[in-house]
DNA sequence: CCGAGATATGACAGGGATGTGACAATTTTC
DNA sequence: GAAAATTGTCACATCCCTGTCATATCTCGG
């Protein structure tokens, strides 16, 4: 794993001017990069960096491609990235070799810089779960619509379904002023008789709860309207 | 998802020769199989069958398999699969927009079959690691799919078959939250009439297991959802 | 400063969702 | 074929969530 926003891309290759090429375009296209010239390097560089994507070329001094990726394979933060095998053989044995060592893709040289970069999107796409739900987030909270779950900063609140329902109408529309009759059709439901009053009262717990966490107030009260986030 | 053991794989190809072909050698694989002709029976097959991979033709009748592939990710199985793209073209434009539109592989005619049952593979093995053997790590609970054995810390778990794929259902995809219908099909399998409180007294039998060696429960109840690991 | 309307908050009871032990049916093991 | 293990269901206990009310506090126009 690595840090939080833009994944890390371990380019593993023992010619300085390929590395320097796809340092460049991986650069350009948002990614951080690290390097590795042999297979060892790079098994000491997975571990200590956890990347998120290794480029790992074929023909390597020392430790093969092949064998780097089942060394990688083999440790906890290896078995964690993907991994792409770069390669200037096109025989057949070596892809499927390469696909059953562990490796998770395979391109073949010479390739397109456009083709690498979408691979190594593909890839990262795969990796991350998260993809699947947008993670919400506004200054210090973050809300996690797939594993339910709610953040303040480093800290985990728990919230009731309809609390939590309710902080995700507020985060989806930051800003947007909700009146109390919008926000029992959206998070209550429609064809729902209840108080609008009760509103007011998740609205407290919700802020209680968050207050808690520490961190002033993020949801405001707009007199005769309704309430926003922000 | 699918059934708990064998993995499932959609074959979309308008050619029967192919399906035909394809059909053999996966099933000598040990794969499920599941066929369609084109890209409206594809998306209804996704829906209704749950495959884990998905091995789509890039020229298909009615709807192309481009459009198909992003139809197919809008849907809530289809976004679990893992979408290879089988084409006779060799541009790399092709290739660019096939990964960019979602698939996960790209694979290209004429290829061989041992390459075709490699990718298929590499795709599972990322999606649902217990299906090639891969063992699974959680803080300090192991599981071996092969020797079928749980360990947490250095003690080990003894587990009846239904607790051991609830796990490796949790396992595979730590933070995801399940509901108890999703942890029905993927658990128990597809089209049976079970319950759905019984996965709570099976969750309650897993957590005990896990409990009595030690540390704290690792399964998180999401109140109105399910449960999640983690 | 006052008062009326609007909002905040603590308390509470009811209900729904979950945890859990017991048990019989079924399968597996020896 | 008998003993042991596994499994699905039920009943009951428990806990958490939730809607409502009563009261306190606040806001704003006078």
């Amino acid at each position: 794993m690595s840090d939080a926003d833009t994944p890390l891309v371990l380019i593993v290759d023992d010619e300085p001017a390929q590395v320097a090429l796809l340092s460049y375009n991986l650069k350009a296209a948002g990614f951080r990069i690290a390097t590795a010239k042999d297979g060892e390097e790079a098994v000491l560089a997975v571990a200590e960096l956890g990347p998120d994507v290794i480029l790992l070329d074929w023909m390597l001094p020392r430790l093969s491609g092949l064998e780097a990726c089942r060394q990688i394979r083999a440790t906890p933060e290896g078995r964690e990235a993907s991994i792409i095998m770069v390669s200037a053989r096109s025989e057949e044995g070596d892809r499927v070799r390469g696909l059953d060592t562990g490796a998770d893709d395979y391109i073949i040289k010479p390739y397109s810089v456009a083709e690498l970069i979408a691979r190594v999107r593909a890839n990262l796409r795969r990796l991350r779960p998260t993809s699947t739900g947008q993670a919400l987030q506004y200054n210090d909270i973050r809300l996690e619509p797939d594993s339910y779950r709610v953040m303040r900063g480093s800290e985990n609140l728990h919230l009731g379904p309809t609390e939590f329902r309710l902080l995700a109408a507020f985060m989806e529309r930051p800003g947007k002023v909700w009146t109390r009759e919008a926000l029992l059709d959206r998070v209550w439901g429609r064809d729902i008789y209840i108080d609008t009053r009760t509103v007011d009262v998740h609205v407290g717990r919700l802020r209680k709860t968050l207050c808690a966490a520490g961190g002033d107030d993020p949801i405001r009260t707009v007199r005769g309207a309704g309430y926003a986030m922000g």
